[in-house]
RNA sequence: GCGCCCGUAGCUCAGCUGGAUAGAGCGGCGGCCUUCUAAGCCGCGGGUCGCAGGUUCGAGUCCUGCCGGGCGUGCCA
């Protein structure tokens, strides 16, 4: 139980005291009111505005309030000192003891603190990326993608159970713009209209197709050719650097899908048909100019959608909407799309649909994102399939792991760089930045601070044998360093963190906790040296004879233990974000940086 | 025009769902390595929280109206 909690829970007894024995009327207990740290240390460890924030239904002046639980407050053992200040905040102060408590809860749950019980949750459906397998994921691609799968691993981390899945489009315009487009690279001849020109990615695939189904080419089969390059698209051409297919680049930012839904299998299976017919059956559907309108303002919607173009053809709302209801059919509770902020009005459509379908649409929720300016030397850099300059996550990750010499680095900058920032918040991305500036990426801050917990526990094990035990321990208590005590505050606000991020599908806010944490550690780790205090004897000490009767070998262990519990919560963090938890890092000359060895945070 | 998002330090961004004197990183200036990792730490400088009202004990945070930027408002996906 965080400090936070343990405090709340001596304030509501305290309260419940005070109502039960008639002094304050029992409505106070059920009111709520806050306990944090405050800003300023004089104002103690933790403050309350419980005084003020039951005044009304205490009937009484937020001071006399304060007074009354001033004094019953400061009876608790946990509870130093108390203060009264302002219009009727209690000012805290802690005993040790309330922080020494996290370090037992930290290491008996070990990976699994801060997450919730599995597989009691919701069963969560998450859909994110869906790009148009019409070329390689590109840079822009790269937010949805970690942001969704940040998203899918919080909710599995409060114990939701998560699919995750990718809608290929891979029935309609696009599909077909892309089998013409290779014919007509393949014959010579010019592009389609609103077409893609000839570029590297679809050379590659024209010389691939050649050599595996020339059949195709010679005699213009535009749809079965279309299915090819969709497949080609999605699994990459073999030795291609140009295509290196959607499915690999996601892996190498360690992103996994559970589930890759076909456009055209609804189309195939007679779902959007049947979806149209239910939405016509319950009088949602309405013919004018030749075209077929679902009448999503019915349900709230700004305006009526077209299912069914003039031409005959569905358009992909139509099978976006047996999709959805596809979705509900398959059991979900909660379906979580991840778009891009350009797809903002999609919700309400959606929403409308299920509805107009009779299904339940506070299920679907949409978690937007803001889009990402892409800039080359601080100018704008246009980008977009169809023109030439295209800027692929392959490129950039790639480039950083070879800067960084280290495979891997381009996934952990990249993810840092996505995940350390609200999502509806609009980035500027320099291309040339975001290659170069592998060395400043504050992700290497993070990494660096979980490597030099990994180092003094190494060290213990290395040169004095002493192995951390993975359980409370009475030596907790002998952790008083100031930082410490407030290392151990921190820790215990993690679950409280990963909780609130996953309710509110926002993963920045592990990685800023991690930021903090990392920032406190060293912050310590050097204040402590310059204090002339060690946490292991350091090597000139064991030279001195008598060293050892002069070690405090128990407060070595003490914190031990004590950075054990912060590398526990530190790794789980890194988890959450898909970031590699490093146990080691050396500067090397110049510039560069590598890393000698490395561990997946590992969960079990 | 209408709808959604954003506006906080020179730059990039946090601000824990309304708390006390608004924070971090980068950049600038100045310090700290013969010892547990200097990819680090400490200090200094830097702000009318876009503007104006409102709500209340209390507003960067909630409401309204403006201003500025992004996106949407296609029988494109």
């Amino acid at each position: 139980m965080g400090v936070e909690e343990q405090v709340r829970n001596l304030v509501v007894g305290a309260l419940t005291d005070l109502a039960g024995s008639g002094v304050l009327p029992s409505e106070v207990t059920s009111a709520t009111f806050s306990v944090e740290r405050p800003k300023r240390p004089e104002h103690g460890d933790l403050a309350t505005n419980a005084a003020l924030a039951i005044q009304k239904a205490a009937k009484k002046p937020p001071r006399e309030i304060a007074t009354l639980l001033a004094e019953r407050l400061g009876k608790e053992p946990d509870i130093r000192a108390v203060e009264i200040a302002g219009p009727g905040f209690l000012n805290l102060r802690l005993a040790p003891a309330i922080y020494q408590r996290v370090l037992g809860d930290v290491l008996a749950a070990g990976p699994a603190f801060g997450r919730g019980p599995a597989g009691l949750g919701e069963r969560v459906l998450v859909e994110f990326v869906s790009a148009n397998p019409t070329g390689p994921l590109l840079i822009s691609h790269g937010r949805g993608a970690i942001l969704g799968d940040a998203v899918a691993t919080l909710l599995e981390s409060v114990g939701h159970r998560v699919t995750r899945e990718y809608y290929i489009n891979d029935f309609g315009n696009q599909i077909r713009l892309l089998a013409a487009s290779v014919l007509a690279v393949a014959l010579g001849r010019e592009p389609p209209e609103g077409g893609y020109g000839k570029n590297d990615y679809l050379e590659d695939l024209v010389a691939w197709l050649q050599k595996t189904n020339p059949e195709l080419i010679a005699d213009d089969k535009v749809d079965e050719l279309a299915r090819v390059c969709v497949t080609r698209m999605l699994d990459g051409v073999p030795g291609s650097k140009a295509l290196p297919g959607i499915k690999k680049t996601l892996a190498s930012l360690r992103i996994q899908f559970d589930g890759w839904y076909s456009e055209e299998s609804l189309h195939r299976w007679g779902r959007v048909g049947a979806a149209l017919a239910e939405l016509n059956a319950r009088g949602y559907l309405e013919e004018r100019e030749g075209a077929l309108f679902f009448k999503s303002t019915d349900e709230g919607d700004d305006k009526d959608r077209v299912v069914k173009k003039r031409d005959g053809y569905y358009t992909y709302f139509a099978s976006d909407i047996a999709y959805h209801a596809d979705k509900i059919n398959r059991g979900y509770d909660r379906l979580v799309n991840v778009l891009g902020a350009d797809h903002h009005g999609y919700t309400a459509r959606v929403r409308g649909a299920l509805a107009a379908l009779g299904l339940p649409k506070e299920r679907f929720e949409v978690v937007l994102y803001q889009l990402v300016n892409l800039l080359r030397d601080g100018k704008p850099y246009k980008m977009g399939k169809r023109l030439g300059n295209l800027v692929t996550i392959e490129e950039v990750v790639d480039e950083i792991d070879e800067a960084a010499r280290r495979k891997g680095a381009g996934a952990d900058a990249l993810r840092y760089f996505y995940l350390a920032r609200r999502s509806d918040t609009t980035i500027d991305l320099d291309i040339e930045l975001a290659k170069k500036a592998s060395m400043d990426n504050p992700v290497f801050y993070l990494q660096y601070g979980y490597a030099r917990l990994c180092s003094i526990l190494r060290r213990a094990q290395e040169k004095f044998g002493l192995q951390v035990p993975r359980h409370a321990s009475a030596l907790a208590a002998r952790l008083e360093h100031p930082d410490e005590l407030a290392i151990l505050g921190r820790l215990g606000r993690f679950p409280a963190v990963v909780s609130e991020a996953a309710a509110l599908r926002e993963p920045h806010r592990i990685l800023f906790y991690l930021q903090e944490l990392s920032q406190d550690f060293q912050s310590y780790f050097t204040r402590l040296k310059k204090d002339g205090d060690t946490i292991l004897p350091l090597d000139a000490q064991m030279a001195e004879a008598g060293w050892q009767e002069k070690w405090d070998r128990q407060k070595s262990e003490a914190r031990l233990l004590w950075i054990e519990s912060i590398r526990t919560v530190y790794a789980a963090g890194l988890k959450l974000a898909g970031i590699t938890a490093l146990e080691r890092m050396h500067k090397l000359e110049g510039e560069a940086a590598a890393a000698e060895t490395e561990e997946e945070a590992e969960a079990s």
